[in-house]
DNA sequence: TTATGAGCCTAAAACGTTTTCGAAATTAGA
DNA sequence: TCTAATTTCGAAAACGTTTTAGGCTCATAA
């Protein structure tokens, strides 16, 4: 079923045919019935790749991940997910698996099959922008969320990493603690950066010395890092008191290595995680943490593409905002 | 840039730089040789939309989830999306939340968006199966996974999950458990049954009498539903010495009444799940379950597809097959 | 010399829409 | 009645590919 047969089966024109679906004012009420009846009858939808082929507007946008099994960029695919059904857009899903050269394949991809927007959150490997540049090139909406790069111009959607972790290690401070480890992410990213930096300032603002031993790496972010850096620390001797660590699953690696030398959770070690995966609060005890709200950072970086595609089509200059998305302390069991 | 600006460029035809692109043989080595060092040269990609409407392949396929936050259809995910990467395809991720509607407006959206396949676990409100048929109709090759209708003619890609709950049910009875309650998933759909099902004959086969008031649903299989369950069991004076839940987030609110209660794991009740989520060996105790592999179910689901499209092309006749991925039981401490 | 065939190339149709522009038909205004 | 304005319609181009069907050139064989 075509336009053409429909056209053929009314005796009206194609053009017409293609005016009462699309809304145009300039056919009368009673062909635009005729039409409207006949289509409902056969249950005719037109053909979406020639109608693209003609916009240029796919209805499709990309989601690059880096990662599925993630439980916070599950949240944000349900977001995107959530708020482009609505819109009647399509979501195409990619996984970069951390790596920058899957990344960059994935970005070509997208750009030839003409997607409308490429909603991406960068690998830990990537350095080198410029792949970046080709989808603005391209005229494609790029819309960079969590691992973004500030030297492009473009959207962006993250947390306030920084202030985040700056709670996280005050909440520690408030219950008293005063030696206070981080289990940090990799070195490069600006995410864990920015939480390093949010620890450090906490506990600046109350006075504790800074100690450069208590500063630990776990760049995987798995839970067998958090038990033997803090194995690590305990053969050194070094002593302390609370745990701030960037992943729930690192911290989760932790609290294991307190319980097996029965230490006390809270009372000698406080510990406190990132993300607020869904584990965190099925464990004993159950994990302090910082959420991260995926969901609606997903639901924001579709909103934000459909309406700088709507300044775009209505010719308006576009307008680029970061979007900061407030995160909320979690205080359980282990703090 | 296009087909016909590279064709004015040098001076041969449209069709010609097709014909290298698309590795034809009648073209001279000459000219396929300077066509495709300007193609390298200003990295020209066709335009994927026009190739689809003269090809109707869209090398787009569409994977239907009932949910993306659960462990198993993540796996699922990730599997079709490393299969569908390496044979070009991309992937367009659509969640019913187990809504009837939902699915079947998706369906739709697909159909028009012309996808070469669509891959589907039905939501659990789906009874009437005529949305499936639609596909077929459409010419559209359709793979069902976990959820099926085995009313519909279709390659299928399941777990035997009458045999994984048998063999979860043995374990426990190995263990020397005979009063073992069942935490069993909603009524209707054939998984459940067939888990339940799987249950009953392992009791059988050891000679233990069945007994009604040990199986019990959890339908949304969160775990406040296992904590309530067994709670009302033990209200009753049930006594109970095993716990098989359909859902490892069941098991873990079991396993949190059991703890409450003060009650020993494995000695005076043991548990087990079903589909070895993530957080189940991160818990204490960790949890005993049935490892469904989602990954490999994710490939075997996209090289089905990519099968029947290879039979659909070179004219052969489609063959369905219905894949039944074995389960591994995995033993932790709660069993 | 004339067929035959191989090798290389191209014109043009087709895929199914959207949209511009102008024509025809109808109505209104005088 | 005649002109002007308005409403309704359709022809045709365009989007960028793929592929059929055939044309031309040159070499080889009869």
């Amino acid at each position: 079923m075509t336009l053409k047969r429909i056209s053929e089966a009314l005796g009206v024109s194609i053009t017409t045919v293609s005016k009462v679906l699309n809304n145009y004012g300039d056919v009368s009420d009673s062909t635009r019935q005729r039409v409207l009846d006949y289509v409902k009858k056969t249950g005719f939808t037109p053909n979406s790749i020639a109608a693209s082929l003609r916009t240029k507007e796919s209805k499709i946008v990309g989601l690059i991940l880096p990662n599925v099994n993630h439980y916070f960029f599950n949240s944000i695919l349900q977001g995107v997910l959530n708020s482009a059904e609505k819109a009647g857009y399509l979501v195409v899903v990619l996984t970069s698996k951390e790596s920058y050269e899957l990344e960059k394949k994935h970005i070509e991809r997208l750009l030839n099959q003409k997607v409308d927007g490429i909603f991406i959150s960068l690998s830990e490997e990537t350095y080198n922008t410029q792949h970046l540049n080709s989808i603005i090139d391209s005229n494609v909406i790029l819309i960079q969320y969590d691992k973004i790069s500030k030297l492009i111009d473009s959207s962006k959607v993250v947390i306030d990493d920084r202030q985040a972790a700056y709670l996280a290690t005050q909440h520690l401070i408030d219950k008293g603690k005063k030696r206070i480890v981080h289990l940090r992410g990799p070195l490069i990213p600006q995410v864990a950066i920015d939480r390093f930096l949010g620890y450090k300032s906490a506990l600046e603002d109350s006075g504790i010395p800074f100690d450069r031993s208590l500063v630990l790496t776990c760049p995987h972010g798995d839970d067998e890092e958090g038990f033997d850096q803090l194995k690590s620390l305990h053969e050194k001797n070094i002593s302390f008191d609370g745990v701030f660590a960037h992943a729930d699953l690192v911290a989760v690696g932790a609290l294991r290595y307190l319980k097996r030398k029965k230490i006390k959770i809270p009372q000698e070690v406080a510990v406190i995680g990132f993300s607020n995966w869904m584990l965190s609060e099925k464990i004993t005890p159950s994990l302090s943490t910082v959420d991260q709200p995926g969901i609606l950072m997903g639901e924001q970086i579709f909103e934000q593409f459909a309406r700088e595609r709507l300044q775009k089509v209505s010719g308006n200059p576009v307008q680029y905002k970061t979007k900061i998305i407030p995160t909320n302390l979690v205080v359980r069991e282990s703090s």
